[in-house]
Parts: C-alpha cells; structure tokens; sequence
DNA sequence: GTGGTCTAGACCACT
DNA sequence: GTGGTCTAGACCACC
C-alpha cells in the first residue's frame, strides 16, 4: 500500500481497514487478521500496525482478546456512524458543487434519484 | 478572463455562458449583450465571439432576433439539459464515491435528504 | 488454623479470637469453648491455649467463671476500644494515603459520606 | 522512580503525574516539562514518556501545543474527577475493611471524625 | 528548542 | 501462536 507521507500512516492503515468494514470487506464479527500479518502486508513496523489497532479498538471499531486476536465490533450503530464518518466530505462537496451551479434542494434530489435508476 | 489554452477559447466562453445561465446570472428570456460588448468584455476577436454565439444558438441556448439582438431560450427543458450536462460529473463522482464506501442507492438518497435538511 | 512462625501463637490466637468477637461471630455475654475444645480446634498445644486465654481475661475481654467456663464481656467499652485497637490501622493508613493525594479533612469526611451513602 | 514491573510503565508515569497535579505540585495551566527532561527524570526511554502525556492529554488532564509543550489543564472539573478517580480505590478498602470487623456506618463516620480531630 | 511519528529489535503475559 | 510494552535511535513539522 501506498502512502501520503503528509499525513500520519497508522492513521492511514486505520481508514483502510475501516474502509474494509464499511465495505464489508470485513464482516461484523470476523477477525481480524494478526498485528504481525497485517503488518506485512501494510509494509510498516510492527509498533505502526500496533497503534492502528490500538486506536482502532479505542474508537470501539474492533475488539481485542488477548492471545487470541482482534475482531470487528459487532455493533451496527459503530459501523453506521463509520459510514457516516467517511461519507460526510463527500456529500458536502457534491451538494456544494450542485448548488454553485444553481441547482435547488428539490432539483439536487431529483438528479440524484434519476442517477440512482440509471 | 483567462483561458486555458489547450481547448478552444469559444468552446471555454460558452461553458461560461451557461454557467451563467444555469446559476441565474443571465435569467430566461433575458437579452444577451452583442457580440461587440461581448467579445470585448472577454477579451478575444469578434470572430471567435460571432462563433460562441452561433454555436449556443445551434444548440438552442439563446435565439437571435435579427436586428433586435440575442436573449437566453424561455424552454425550461433546455435550460434543464444544460444543467444535467454541468453537473453530470459531481453526480457520476459522487454516487460513485459512496457505492466505493458500500453504500446502497437507499442509503444514498437518504443521506443526501438528511444533508440538504441542515 | 495457619499460623505465622515469626509471631508469638498466642498472641495470633487471641487476635483470631478478638476478630470474632469484634465481628459479632461472637456475641456479648456468649460463653466461649472450653480450652480443651478451642486447642484441638487451632491444633495448638494445651498450654498454649491456656495462655492466650488468661490473657485475654487480663485484657478484660473474656471473664472465667470457676467450673463454669469462660465468656465473652459485657462490658461495651472494652468492645469498642477492641474496635479501635483493630481498626486503628486501617484508618490511619486512610488518612494518609487521601492526604497525601491533597484532600483536606472537610473533603475526606465528605467522601466517607458519600461511599457509605452508596 | 522505581517502577512496578507488573503494571505498564507509562500507567505509572501517568499516576505519578496526576497525583503532582492533585496534589497541587503541578498547578492548573502550569507548564509540564518537556517531555526529553521528563524521560530522563524518570529514568525511561522517550517514547515511553510520550504515550504517558498522550494518554494524559486524551484524558484531558493535560493540553498540548505543538512546538511549545504541554501544560496542566486549567479545568477544575477535570481535577476534582482526578481527585474521585485516584482515592476511590482508597476509600473502598477502607470501608471494607471496617466493615470486615464489624462496624456499622456511623461507627465509621465517627471513627474518621475522631481520627481527623488528632 | 518543542511534540509527533516511524523503525528495528527485544521481552513479557496470555491461551 | 496472540497482543502489549519497552528501548534505542532516527527524522519530521512547528515555533
């Protein structure tokens, strides 16, 4: 995995993976892959992997067992405010950028929901 | 106004010129400035202003009166379709980005509801 | 009973004692097992048992009557200072440790309260 | 400072700190000191000391600026749950350690009572 | 100077 | 095996 060097890379490996739980790519419930494996395949040091986990498990997205390993949260309002979490800039700069170009509330849904069917 | 030099200046002035439609700036049925006003305001030859005219009037955005002068179309549909082509990209980038985060169409439309409430 | 080797048996005896008492395992006025009994019960020699009882008569906190047998006083003053001789501790050791984190003597007091309210 | 090695050496640190601040050793919006001089003055490799403050400012006991240092939060609700927080282990033990031997709840109050008055 | 992050390698407790 | 902690030493951004 690539990273922005700008900003801190436990912060990124947090986002991917909380990406993956959005996604489902990471079911509710399912383990998570070890500290050291993930490790590995993010290309950091143990100790980087490390706190991704821990501040993940703080922020309640994933539980930890010791000796056993970690698992995604099981709570759907968790996964919920996640998705919430990321999608915010996205639909702040869409509505945004609709508005500047003249649309109103009701024509923003419409052309929303036309998207949607296609 | 400055142009980018790599698409032709007339194509750039008509995309100015909806804008300035679809936001309002230039209301329906409203007279458009001659193309001698025009092609001074945006600093080009009168030629390449001549051709942004005939161009938006081909595709039905304004209509001439010979002798009288240029106004915005009064048909709502073409104004419509003019805001459908502005916009297309934020909505296609847009609703991709949340089908990215494993958002499905329901939720989309939810959220851009809740987001436009605020 | 599990003795301490660095401490006199006896007067290890007569704490046990004390505590059941103090606890109300023994009641006021209750006569108290006869020595031949007690010193089976703590596995401890005769005279062992002996002695920690005539202390504790000296102490004023069992009183012997001739081919009767021996019980627990009366004598409510003598219970209380019991309490306090055993408590003494565990209240100083209070103190100073909420002191020593910077409570003053109004704040102590109010904390008490409030834990024994709960 | 001599560590617990049972117990994670930056929980330690973190105590130690509190307490300063309950104690008033460090007063409210007072600086901490660098966190290179902390590591030294107690005697653990610099990234230890770091989590320590970082964990202390996610509790909001101490805020940080960047390029400047840190310093003890001016809060005085913050401080006072500090206080609740380090002698509620305290205050427990003692309660169950007078009831233990039998005293009633005022029996307690007053023993406290008696004890301050000395 | 300050705090913040990252790496490398080690040891520990738990299961 | 697992996660958790600690050390040593390095580089960065900010002021």
């Amino acid at each position: 995995m690539k990273f922005n060097p700008t900003v801190p890379i436990y912060l990124q490996i947090m986002d991917s993976i909380k990406k993956d739980i959005v996604t489902g790519t990471l079911a509710h419930g399912e383990r998570v892959e070890s500290v050291r494996v993930l490790s590995e395949k993010f290309g950091v040091n143990l100790n980087t992997m490390q706190r991704a986990c821990s501040e993940l498990e703080r922020e309640g997205v994933i539980y930890t067992q010791r000796g056993v390993g970690s698992f995604v949260t099981e709570d759907e309002k968790v996964v919920h405010s996640l998705k919430q979490e990321m999608c915010g800039g996205l639909v702040d700069e869409f509505i945004n950028g609709m508005r500047g170009i003249g649309f109103t509330n009701n024509e923003i849904l419409k052309t929303v929901e036309e998207a949607l069917a296609k």
